[in-house]
DNA sequence: GTATGATTGAAACGAGCGTTTGATCGCGGG
DNA sequence: CCCGCGATCAAACGCTCGTTTCAATCATAC
């Protein structure tokens, strides 16, 4: 009936995906909100599954791509020196931020639902997950490797970890932060920029010794 | 038959609804891996959702207990100035990671559960989820405004949030990246060393300007 | 030993799920 | 004009889910 039925499903299927989780989200939800038949997400897209990986895929695929766009850029400007570190940390984190003008627009649901999948505990799902990072990954941790030349691999992978999963977690509770106390609200804009400090901050910090050593010497 | 029906079934739940999520769990899935019946659960918990509730509170109510307990060490220390920026985020950080002797324990389980759980964007369950950590909240907002005169509200609640994103990120995929890549492996002790570090660094960070205001500093 | 109340057991309930089917519709090309 | 085909539809399929039922069993107190 309408405009275009797949763009229709993804639109809706993403939003109730970010709000209710893949589970707990049925297709019948789906495709009553979005005025289609239940038939119409297996035949424009297989299964239920094969719906959820094309949401993620429409998002993710720009982002990622932008990424990879932001830290040529960075690695450009440094020349034959090490990157700027805030602009690594900036190229990996500014750009899921800026599909979001404000926090309760229509991104909210994306923004949800990219929280959520970095917290799936699924190891399948996270084989085919961490495949589409893949490249970012290996740049990012290179990039960042050659500006903080003071960390080993192990603890930079930690680290990316921490950070990662503060921009997740930013995403997925942001909206509900905001609606609670109107003390907290900021353009989302203006959160990233706290993040990006925050998150440059402790990559920068000393690396750490191990805890044997560590506990011995706070005592 | 054995020896304790609603012990073993919230073994059993911590580990599954930690693996799989809550939703993609069944409680057939539960009781047979317990052995016991179907019915039991219903019987000893009365829904599939109180289950949960105890499952979370078992492991919750101790680590946040415990969290207070240090903090109260580390202001005691202090005296009458502000407590230790670091003494407060290891308050805060470690009670978890000291049920996890190694990365592939028991402890797993509900490892990756808390991960999993602070990822839920069902806002009934968050109203709920906040309220058991109220407290602890309230007491590490005023420690952490006492040790950082510096932030305002609003920089502090979002920094909070990227602190608790990576703990809640770490638990949730530590034990996946360990799996993966033995350049990561370290001591879960470690890597609290490391996060707390991290924490320390980026709540220290120097207050952000607002957006506009950055953004034309950048360029 | 038997009554009593808590616990366990097998089976069934109704509801909702993802998916499939086969008829029907709309429409551009022969 | 109608054929062919992609798209849509209502309906049904088989299955699994959380929960309930009610009889059987157990432990304990009298």
């Amino acid at each position: 009936m309408a405009i275009d039925t797949r763009e229709r499903i993804l639109d809706v299927a993403e939003r109730l995906f970010g709000e209710r989780g893949f589970q707990a989200t049925s297709l019948r939800d789906i495709t009553t909100e979005a005025g289609v038949n239940v038939a119409s997400v297996n035949y424009h897209f297989g299964s239920k599954e094969a719906l959820l990986a094309e949401v993620l895929e429409r998002r993710l695929e720009p982002i990622n791509e932008r990424r990879l766009e932001l830290l040529d850029a960075a690695e450009a400007r440094a020349g034959d020196g090490p990157p700027a570190l805030e602009a690594v940390i900036r190229a990996f984190l500014s750009p899921p931020f800026h599909r979001q003008r404000a926090w309760d627009d229509d991104g909210q649901g994306f923004f949800r639902l990219v929280g959520r999948i970095h917290a799936e505990t699924n190891e399948d799902f996270r084989v085919t997950f961490v495949k589409q990072f893949d490249e970012v990954f290996r740049r990012f941790t290179a990039a960042l490797h050659r500006a903080l030349p003071h960390l080993d691999d192990a603890d930079m992978s930690w680290r990316m970890l921490f950070m990662v999963g503060s921009m997740a977690f930013t995403m997925s509770w942001g909206p509900t932060l905001v609606a609670r106390g109107p003390a907290a609200a900021r353009d989302p804009e203006d959160v990233l920029e706290s993040l990006v400090l925050y998150a440059a901050a402790g990559m920068a910090a000393p690396a750490g010794a191990p805890a044997a050593l560590a506990a011995a010497g706070r005592r």
